[in-house]
DNA sequence: GTAGCTGCAAACGTTTTGCTGGTTG
DNA sequence: CAACCAGCAAAACGTTTGCAGCTAC
């Protein structure tokens, strides 16, 4: 603890969404626009999943002259510097979420409404890292998605 | 073992696929064609998974005067009736695996080489059963995929 | 015979890229 | 002021569809 220990903001090496896009542009040579961080900050709204084209719409309503390539563009550094995953559920279109810290979870969707719970059960998170080990596999991510029919769904249409 | 009993494959319900197909097909009034019976022939040999293009490229390397459309749309039926299942690995390509009986796996992915293991854990499996009925859902199929280096890799270029 | 199929090519929707002028560091 | 980026439009990608002739039933 000596006093030339700067403040900083957390002794982990824990960044905000923001500081950490920053860094990674900075190290790879990249330029910080406006675009760029207007993109990111809407992202960052984002409760769930968005398509490229949703995303570029919402960015659309605060930025108009804004084109779509700017948005592939940025989510893709996004997914470069690990703030975004990408989730594609089998339709054609790539959504993405942000990724902040170490959160993560899996889906549960509906297949008749497409309803979409966000889960995270330890049971399974755990389960899958003794998987990987027995297989001598460093895991380093995974996906899970269960399809089934929503509670309400199961009302309108029982099978 | 009476003599007079048929030598059937399995007593069971249980179908060859291509009995499978045939069925599905008579049961929706579709026709059996060459193409399709080629198609699923070529298909059941693959031991992973294929892109619609890389099973074209197999079925035309047989009969050369058929079109990617026809395995397209004969992917679909397979899916239809339960002989394909489709798994998207995030690179805007659908690949297929075939899905012999009831037979179910997830998948263990080597990100280095691409190698990919099946897997199927019960503990994992049944976890999961339990986590949709805590929501209410009725859980038609999942997927999962877990992501990391093989032990092969490890030793390439360790982390 | 007729419903359904095939192969072709054109259409489709999503994502990428080439370019020119503009902005960041 | 050099490298990089934005917006635009065109291209490219995987996939689907319309059609005219052909095939299974």
């Amino acid at each position: 603890m000596t006093k030339g220990m700067r403040a900083q903001k957390d002794p982990t090496n824990r960044r905000t969404p923001h500081e950490a896009f920053t860094f990674y542009l900075q190290e790879h040579r990249l330029k910080i626009t406006p675009q760029r961080r207007l993109i990111l900050d809407i992202f960052l709204l984002e409760p769930g999943h968005v398509s490229s084209e949703e995303l570029y719409a919402k960015v659309k309503r605060r930025d108009p002259s804004i084109g779509q390539a700017t948005v592939y563009r940025t989510l893709k550094l996004l997914m470069g510097c690990g703030l975004a995953d990408a989730v594609s559920f089998a339709d054609g279109i790539t959504r993405f979420e942000p990724h902040l810290g170490s959160e993560h979870h899996d889906h549960l969707i509906c297949e008749a409404c497409g309803r979409n719970i966000e889960i995270l059960d330890p049971v399974i998170e755990r389960r899958q890292e003794e998987l990987a080990a027995k297989y001598g596999f460093r895991l380093e991510r995974h996906k899970m998605d269960l399809y089934g029919v929503c509670p309400d769904c199961q009302k309108d249409k029982p099978s």
